[in-house]
DNA sequence: GTTCAAGTAGAGCGATCGTTTTACAAGAGG
DNA sequence: CCTCTTGTAAAACGATCGCTCTACTTGAAC
């Protein structure tokens, strides 16, 4: 149970689930993206859900590093910032929608998921608002962030430009209280 | 080919989808959802995938019905009511997620579904931007509109109170040009 | 030198899937 | 009376699925 051979796997098996969705690949694709043998895979995730479960563990660490790491201190520029990596993040990693989403859509009886995917949420508006000061309005913040994933993928940068408005009001707004 | 049988049919295919998803209720039980035989289901819809894409259609007629007929004539009144339409859409309807997304999601390939999506999406936007005088800001309204369907999931009516208050923001920030 | 963990390649299992087909029933029109 | 349409019930098809199992290789440890 080496290390390297599992975060190959897992990295192999986010690539696939990012190109063609939950529905599709079969485990014998999930296999060929992994680059090991049906026994290797099944040693490390011994089932279909296990590896959606794995690969989306490895995605949500990418993420959240991605998008909160090293942020500007100015907490205006840090929310900016913010809705700039999300963009970003769709348009090189996620064209065709919140992987954690899909999951839970794809597998909608699995509690584990359903779990993962509020962590998931639950940690990115949680430490989005603590680097734009702007406590207390996580549900704003979810609502921002939840809408320019998905109507990046309806409206593109439009959405972006949509998104930062919409945080710029909510500082605002906040800041009048 | 009776039209009576064919909204029958398509009304139970939408309760299905809605119920177990698109992954999980095989051929079998979208016939026993439709209350017909399988000979008949698949005369008026001759593939899985035009089933999905009939109760497709069937939902959105009733979706455009629900958010958008008989809005308050103020401008500012109908847009609060579009948002508590949706969060009744989804507490009675939805509370899985938006059923277009996941559609997409579960068939990506099928651009009939891409597209219906979109029209989908294109129309509640530009009737809402409308209804609430808010012509020019249909990208900043179908951000909220997503991420109010989306973080509904998650965080129940205080993603309703986010949404109207944002959308008080976008208001007043239109009314300063 | 032997042992043992960790890997590959690939055949095979039973179940389930979407779809087609066969056999038959009921009501309407000429 | 016969035929056509519209429907039901259910068997059967080939394909594919998730998963297990057998047989073999490799590299490092003791």
């Amino acid at each position: 149970m080496s290390d390297s051979t599992r975060t190959a796997i897992v990295t192999g098996l986010e690539r696939a689930f990012v190109c063609q969705g939950f529905a599709r690949p079969g485990v014998d694709d999930l296999r060929a993206a992994a680059g090991v043998s049906l026994r290797t895979l099944y040693k490390y995730y011994p089932s279909r859900e296990a590896m959606i479960l794995g690969a989306l563990e490895h995605r949500h660490r990418r993420y959240v590093q991605r998008l909160l790491d090293g942020l500007p201190a100015d907490p205006r520029e840090a929310l900016d910032a913010v809705f700039e990596r999300v963009a970003g993040w769709m348009r090189t990693e996620a064209s065709h929608g919140c992987l954690f989403h899909g999951a839970v859509a794809a597998v909608p009886d699995s509690a584990a998921l359903r779990e993962l995917l509020e962590r998931h949420k639950e940690e990115v508006a949680r430490r989005t608002a603590a680097a734009a000061d702007l406590r207390g309005c996580e549900a704003e913040l979810t609502l921002i962030l939840e809408g320019l994933t998905q109507s990046w993928t309806l409206n593109g940068d439009e959405a972006l430009r949509a998104a930062k408005r919409l945080g710029a009001c909510l500082v605002a707004a906040k800041g009048r209280n």
